[in-house]
DNA sequence: CCTTGACTTCAAGTTAACTTTAAGCTTTAC
DNA sequence: GTAAAGCTTAAAGTTAACTTGAAGTCAAGG
């Protein structure tokens, strides 16, 4: 199967002036043009663009993303440099998601917080609970925001 | 205590410039000045920017988070709001966090598979193994890559 | 034959979140 | 008394990742 910008951009979920954008960026070396100049995409590209998208969520910028896909085209001698970048990445997800997950432990304290001033009336009273009247999970989320 | 901007910008880790862009913005209704002009920041001024620091990490564009503010400025009437707000910000950092670890998997797949290359030599191994020869935590993996 | 729709390139515009620069004021240190 | 450090504002500059607009090409349908 073969496939315009139009058609990938659609199953990718993207808008076609994305695609184009990215080509110009040098991200898509691996797209053929038809005769007239048309972009030809086939399945295998598919299989690129989605690898382009998981590198992207990872926060990498398009400019290493398009290093990334030069190792590529370049072939087997560039394995190791590959394999290398992905495990870096891998690693900065792992981080990424330990940070995530402590702004939701903030989250579910402030969503505390709020339940607590909607039953009160006020939020003086989540507010100047000591220490020890707070639950025990928030407390370490709450020295951390008031640095006590 | 309290603290200049740039004493306060060193307790967050971030730079003078970006506080006084944010108080520009209007973020920091709640800090004020010296009779000559200067910013003074209180300890429980660190507390809202760890508030707003959160809810950057959540993604939440700074014009959502001055609203926020705002609310907060309001008093205990915008207690549902705020709440409600909260809530939400929490369902899309679960949703944040569910992306990431679909782009973790990935990773690990591909980290499989350049390992996998690296010890034949080539990349046409993991590249044209079929799906059973593929170890099980891979194949849904490789299945969402290649629409397969 | 001609209109429609989707493609092309190139250049310019957009947006968010800062950062930098310039010009000036105040306090502290020698 | 003056120089340095750190504060102020306003305006302009930066960066990434797109998006939009203009002008043109091409194939299919009525």
């Amino acid at each position: 199967m073969v496939y315009t910008v139009g058609e990938m951009a659609k199953l990718l979920g993207v808008a076609p002036s994305t695609l184009r954008y990215y080509d110009q960026e040098g991200l898509l070396p691996f797209v053929e043009r038809s005769s007239n100049g048309i972009r030809v995409f086939q399945d295998a590209d598919y299989e690129w663009l989605q690898v382009i998208e998981c590198l992207k969520k990872t926060g990498m910028p398009l400019k290493d993303i398009r290093e990334f896909i030069r190792m590529a085209m370049q072939g087997d001698e560039t394995i190791d440099e590959r394999l290398e970048l992905i495990v870096r990445q891998r690693e900065a997800v792992r981080k990424q998601m330990e940070e995530l997950q402590q702004t939701l432990e903030t989250l579910d304290f402030k969503q505390w917080y709020y339940e607590t001033a909607r039953d009160a009336g006020t939020t003086a009273v989540p507010r100047n609970m000591t220490l020890e009247e707070l639950p025990q999970q928030y407390r370490e989320v709450r020295r951390r925001l008031r640095r006590e």
